[in-house]
DNA sequence: ATGAAAGCGCTAACAC
DNA sequence: GTGTTAGCGCTTTCAT
């Protein structure tokens, strides 16, 4: 009696193969992938009997065998810095969306921002196979990208320009929409506008100060460069970063934060410091998250369509060839209730 | 001259296998694997240079081929309900941070809650042989998840007990979450407390709801059918729902919303309704989101540490064998300003 | 210490 | 219309 071939209670049935499809329906091995895959002609009866065969014995295709035959996985990473920010959670929905229609998946990566984190990320996508990645490049690891693009791996970045590379990228128009909330701020008649901006090393980061700066100048008001604080992008050091901004001197009457977990740094010490919104300080912040219009007073925000881009991000993995350079996306800027006009005491008629 | 052998501009050079790093290295397929695996033995000098003509041609080994081989992918599956709600974006985190550290990698799926599509990813993922399923099921397709387990795909729900199946499970202590919820606003002297709670079908609905009545129960104050009112744990029903409970007679002067979309919808439906927190009507929700500390008042909260959970998820698929049942994780009661007693007009002294 | 060869599950070309 | 076979890239056993 042979022990090996007892069906052992805890030992898992292994995975159904063609061959044994093959074999329960009394066919060979190209009849069933014939039947199956539709791809080739097979008789109705032979067919039926496959099928049977397949569903009796629950045969599931191995993704891993088709890989490794078809040199494709249709398989496709994602890269972001923080999957628990909502802007890259939005994104990641889009992505997932528009990858389940394109009959894609996705495998998901976390870098928090951290080059080298990003590039074992990216090493262990290449060992995958995969077909694509969309990336918010940390701007680094130049080389790996490349090197992607050489071996065939789509490539998208979202959010930051990678200099240098050519690699199809999705951006929001970062100068347009903060210009334009800086402006707002300026004709309410704020003269000392804070801003609460993210690393120069980033596309966003540079393009968002960039565009307070524009403001400021097609204003006729001069930047004080003391009301510039930039931050990294996480929660550890924005809130040092926005208590700093708040005690400049002068202290600013109103604030721009350049991204979401920026602005809830803001508004905490803004409450810490005892001041009161829109009152004491007007706030502006960039990307409109959910919790924007809870606040009393509703956040007046730039609003980036996050989810939209991670849709489009997906389709043009899928379709390469079809995308080229830099696809900048409009923002949208909506006005609530946490800005107010500031008349200067000093010079108050 | 043969075209085929020329290194044309658009075409991608194929990725680097085991054969060529042997072909350039000028040793046998075997030796390479010794080498690079370190499996074996190999003298100094060819490790050596097989190490060199890897790094030389960039070679990176497949995954694909290795899964087929080693019948094992590394890989595990994450079914959630929504990526871009904050609490699934946590649990992400959590699993992707520990899966890191395991050599393991993740897809996500979303799910939306829905049973066709967590049955589509399920299938997918097996296709895809994955070692680990974590998912946040529906509680639908009960013969999936018991195929799975019977082909050795390790399981871990969270957030929610399948009833019949025997799948390690981890899970919030919802009861008494809830329950300490609502024994503060009794004991604040609220009699008409509004439950604004999710669908029955999902344990985390239902536990919630027993947590509210029990503290009624044991408080001795009646429980006002009326004042429960049920919704999906999603954006699209949420709002309507708020919207009835606050229209409800009598009107509940505290709010309690099992959920952190239910509590957005709450606020903007308080907002809407004119009626001012806590002056009015006070509010807790389960869920410590980013936002409920940001708003004024600051929101008291059931805490759940949804991170940690996904960190454990994740090492429970990853040893398997060493979990069973269902692990309870204790949530905490953090008390904002969000809440104040209430002294009924009606029977005030 | 090293080379040769089999086989994981699939696709596709070929033979009948 | 159907069966057979080679090969994708890796791991592992068996010779040498």
């Amino acid at each position: 009696m042979d022990i090996q071939s007892s069906t052992g209670r805890g030992t898992p049935a292994r995975a159904k193969t063609m061959k044994d499809v093959a074999e329960a329906a009394g066919v060979g091995l190209g009849t069933v992938y014939r039947a199956l895959s539709g791809n080739g002609q097979v008789s109705a009866a032979t067919r039926e009997r496959v099928m049977a065969a397949a569903a009796h014995l629950d045969y599931r295709p191995s993704a891993l065998g088709r890989g490794l035959k078809l040199q494709r996985t249709n398989n496709i990473g994602l890269i972001v810095a923080d999957i628990s920010n909502n802007f890259y959670g939005e994104f990641a929905e889009g992505v997932l969306a528009s990858a389940k229609t394109l009959g894609k998946h996705v495998i998901v990566c976390s870098s928090g921002e951290d080059p080298q984190t990003e590039r074992e990320y990216a090493e262990v996508l290449l060992q995958q196979r995969v077909d694509g990645i969309v990336a918010f490049p940390t701007g680094q690891n130049a080389e790996l990208w490349e090197g992607a693009q050489r071996l065939g791996v789509h490539l998208v970045f979202a959010d930051r320009i990678f200099a240098g590379l050519d690699v199809p990228t999705l951006i929001v128009d970062n100068v347009a929409g903060s210009q334009s909330a800086v402006e707002y701020l300026l004709a309410l008649g704020h003269r000392h506008v804070g801003y609460l901006g993210g690393p120069q090393s980033l596309t966003s980061g540079r393009e968002r100060e960039v565009g307070y700066r524009q403001a400021h100048a097609e204003a006729g008001v001069p930047v004080l460069e003391q009301l510039i604080v930039r931050s990294r992008f996480t929660r550890d050091t924005a809130h040092a970063s926005a208590t700093r901004l708040l005690q400049s001197e002068p202290r600013p009457t109103a604030l721009f934060a350049s991204n979401n977990v920026l602005a809830e740094a803001a508004l905490i010490a803004i409450r810490d410091a005892g001041l009161r919104m829109p009152e004491d300080v007007s706030v502006v912040m960039f990307d409109d998250v959910p919790w924007a219009k809870l606040m009393t007073p509703a956040i007046t925000v730039v609003s980036q369509p996050a989810r939209q881009m991670g849709n489009e991000a997906a389709q043009m993995i899928a379709n390469p060839g079809r995308t080229h350079g830099i696809r900048v996306i409009p923002t949208e800027f909506v006005i609530r209730q946490s800005c107010r006009p500031w008349h200067d005491p000093d010079t108050a008629s």
